[in-house]
RNA sequence: CGCGGAGUAGAGCAGUUGGUAGCUCGUCGGGCUCAUAACCCGGAGGUCGCAGGUUCAAGUCCUGUCUCCGCAACCA
């Protein structure tokens, strides 16, 4: 009988910068299923790779000063790069998609044709607001009473071509898709999805650009490159080998299994993708699951805040099958999860070191000290078992069912916790048993005594087969302090009581999971991350840069209509539900108060700045942002540090009178 | 009233289909000594954000309300 098959992905990641903590929690997720799906005996395909196109790369090779395709492929290829990341993560990929891939890219053009031949890509016009002086392209909503947003200028009508994709041809059959069917999990991200951009009405998509040309080009018509998300999207297929000869396991592994995917992309795998599959009439894939962020203190891990997580100084200092059982272990899934370094730690010491690691360091010591390292045969049976010979038993032997059924939804934390149970039962049947009480009289009590530590070392292996998707090599180690054999380490074995020979060589090796001191790791830990900064700040090149000088002049007349004058900050408060808007009621010498919205709340708190003597310019056109009228802007220096944009409130002296003017 | 998520012991979190509120850490006490100062047992600590409602029964369903976090918008 041919094998199931299963096809499992990972997102294609954005390489524009190092990969953190969070990529590599989707993907060793991804992993560890792919690795639980071949124990199981499926025949598994696991991709990952990068999705290398787009405006922002094309951005950033030019501020590196290379082409787009040296800068990707540095970070991609290069020393701590992608792939070395996922070598270092153990993980057990099939294939790896580049989208600058040769054969992608050829795919994607026979695709995008493809859609176009049908009518569900049509070329049309992509109408907007032009504002010649800046050469940019604005939306209605962008637009500031009915001027440019930048210069303020009159802005006329205008079109570009660009092509579309007929999304709202298929938005009743994504509607149904997405509320009828499993489709897309968790459950909780429909709502999410159907309320925000279903209900409102699918706009057909732009699927071309022509403000950049880091793309697959659209062959039949130079100048337009087709839309990053089509390219990146049609990766789990085209790494198949579809519309090219790459590869040739496209009819046996398409529709893919699942993909897991971040819940910020969610939208694009749950509606577009479904609608571009739908427009080439290829079947979907069975399951798109979403699952959550993790968090620093809370918040969003951004490069802006610094503090994103380096996942190769944890692997390297906690060990690699540490750090995979952490993320698996700690997280549901499906929903965001606060890392920190404590927690990490933490559950190395509690369910690793104090529990797993501990239980297999004091049975294979008993084995050997008891024993010399080999169990008397027929020590599997015991005529009179005790209550709780017969628990760990039951427990144990049940253990792949209750595994399995988390494994299948996709609940990794779950089929651990199950896992541990387990453990954390075999740890008190030591205590239960008392296997040095036996000890004492080898004569009376040799079989009984025998039979305990038979029992231990099959619980112990059943978890080991259990643990070895989520730590494959630490597994191993332990099948061979067990004596495990192929035979008891395969899924079947799992739920077979009694699998281990019964005269296995047991020998006390190293300690799995040795204990952290925490205190001592967290300050190692600290100043790693005090050096891979400095490195990096010390490879980024300039660290302070301004903005480019003006090349025009301005003319006099012109510069004095700008009036600037000093002002005294009455009071000031951060804008209700606006993460960067201040709200400063101002004394502009005038008698009146002043209101003037600034977007700095990520520089300064308002209640620092009450008191402050600033510079406004007060004759700008009123304007008003989140409800609220701004009338003036405030005067900052600004400059960008490591990439940063840094901001200063340009304060003067308090001794000058509020409404003096600067000239 | 833009959309969504969350508010459960000192901290961090679980709690599918409504049926005596759990886990880890910390804390207090006890046991054991095989083991990685690890393991096992027990105690203290929660009116499950607040207010209503449905029900024999609600952390779990419904309505309202407050707070926090994302996304979107805004950030001239």
């Amino acid at each position: 009988m041919e094998k199931q098959k299963f096809y499992i992905t990972t997102p294609i990641y954005y390489p524009s910068d190092k990969l953190h903590i969070g990529h590599t929690y989707c993907t060793v997720a991804t992993d560890a299923v792919a690795r639980y799906k071949r124990l199981k005996g499926l025949d598994v395909m696991f991709l990952t790779g990068t999705d290398e196109h787009g405006q922002k790369i094309e951005e950033k090779a030019k501020e590196a000063g290379v082409t787009p395709k040296e800068f990707v492929d540095r970070i991609v290829e290069g020393p701590k790069g992608v792939k070395d990341l996922w070598k270092l993560m153990n993980i057990s990929n099939d294939r790896f998609i580049r989208t600058t891939d040769d054969y992608h890219v050829a795919s994607v053009q026979k695709i995008f044709k493809k859609m176009y031949d049908k009518g569900d890509i049509y070329k049309g016009k992509y109408k907007g607001k032009y504002c010649t002086p800046c050469e940019s392209f604005w939306t209605e909503s962008q637009l500031v009473d009915g001027k440019c947003p930048d210069c303020g200028r009159e802005v006329q009508d205008a079109e570009e071509e660009a092509y579309f994709f007929r999304l709202s041809k298929y938005a009743d059959r994504i509607r149904n898709l997405l509320e009828d069917t499993d489709f897309l999990q968790p459950r909780s991200r429909v709502n999410e999805m159907v309320r925000n951009f279903i209900d409102p009405g699918l706009e057909d998509l732009c699927v071309s650009r022509t403000s950049f040309s880091w793309g697959v080009p659209v062959d039949f018509d130079p100048g337009h490159v087709v839309y990053v998300w089509v390219d990146a999207l049609f990766n789990y297929t085209t790494a198949l080998g579809f519309l090219n000869d790459t590869y040739h396991d496209y009819d046996k592994y398409w529709p893919a299994d699942v993909h897991f995917v971040g819940k910020e992309i969610v939208r694009f795998h749950s509606i577009i993708w479904p609608a571009m599959l739908m427009s080439m009439e290829m079947p979907l894939p069975k399951h798109v699951f979403g699952h959550g962020w993790l968090l620093l203190d809370g918040g969003k891990m951004s490069k802006s805040k610094g503090n994103v997580v380096d996942p190769y100084i944890l692997a390297e200092k906690f060990g690699v099958d540490a750090l995979r059982f952490f993320l698996m272990r700690t997280f549901p899934f499906g929903s965001d999860g606060n890392f920190s370094n404590e927690l990490l730690i933490q559950t190395i010491n509690t369910d690793l070191a104090n529990d797993l690691g501990n239980l297999v360091s004091r049975t294979t010591a008993m084995v050997g000290k008891y024993f010399g390292g080999k169990l008397p045969e027929g020590c599997r049976t015991w005529a009179a078992p005790e209550s709780f010979d017969t628990e760990l038993i039951t427990m144990a032997s049940g253990l792949r069912a209750r595994y399995e059924e988390a494994m299948e939804t996709f609940a990794p934390h779950k089929a651990l916790e199950e896992v541990f149970k387990v453990i954390q039962r075999a740890n008190k049947y030591i205590d239960e048993t008392a296997p040095w009480v036996l000890a004492k009289d080898m004569e009376q009590n040799g079989k009984r005594l025998a039979h305990v530590m038979y029992n231990l070392l099959e619980a112990t292996r059943i978890c080991g087969i259990l643990l070895s998707p989520f730590m494959p090599e630490s597994c191993e180690k332990l099948f061979a302090q067990i004596g495990a054999d192929t035979q008891a380490q395969t899924w079947d074995s799992a739920a077979q009581w009694g699998a281990l020979s019964d005269s296995a060589a047991v020998t006390k090796g190293e300690n799995l999971f040795p204990r952290i001191d925490m205190d001592k790791a967290l300050d190692e830990l600290e100043a790693l991350e005090a050096q891979a900064r400095a490195e990096a700040k010390a490879a980024a090149g300039p660290v302070v840069e301004v903005e480019p000088y003006a090349e025009e002049y301005v003319d006099f007349d012109t510069f004095c209509k700008s009036d600037f004058r000093a002002v005294k900050v009455k009071a000031c408060e951060a804008v209700k539900k606006s993460a960067k808007l201040l709200r400063f009621t101002l004394d502009d010498g005038s008698g009146t108060d002043r209101q003037i919205l600034s977007g700095i709340h990520k520089w300064y708190e308002p209640e620092t700045l009450v008191g402050k003597t600033l510079v406004a310019i007060l004759n700008l056109p009123p304007r008003k942002m989140m409800g609220l009228e701004s009338n003036g802007m405030l005067i900052s220096a600004v400059h960008t540090e490591d990439g940063e944009e840094v901001l200063h409130l340009l304060m003067v002296d308090d001794s000058i009178p509020a409404g003096a003017k600067m000239c």
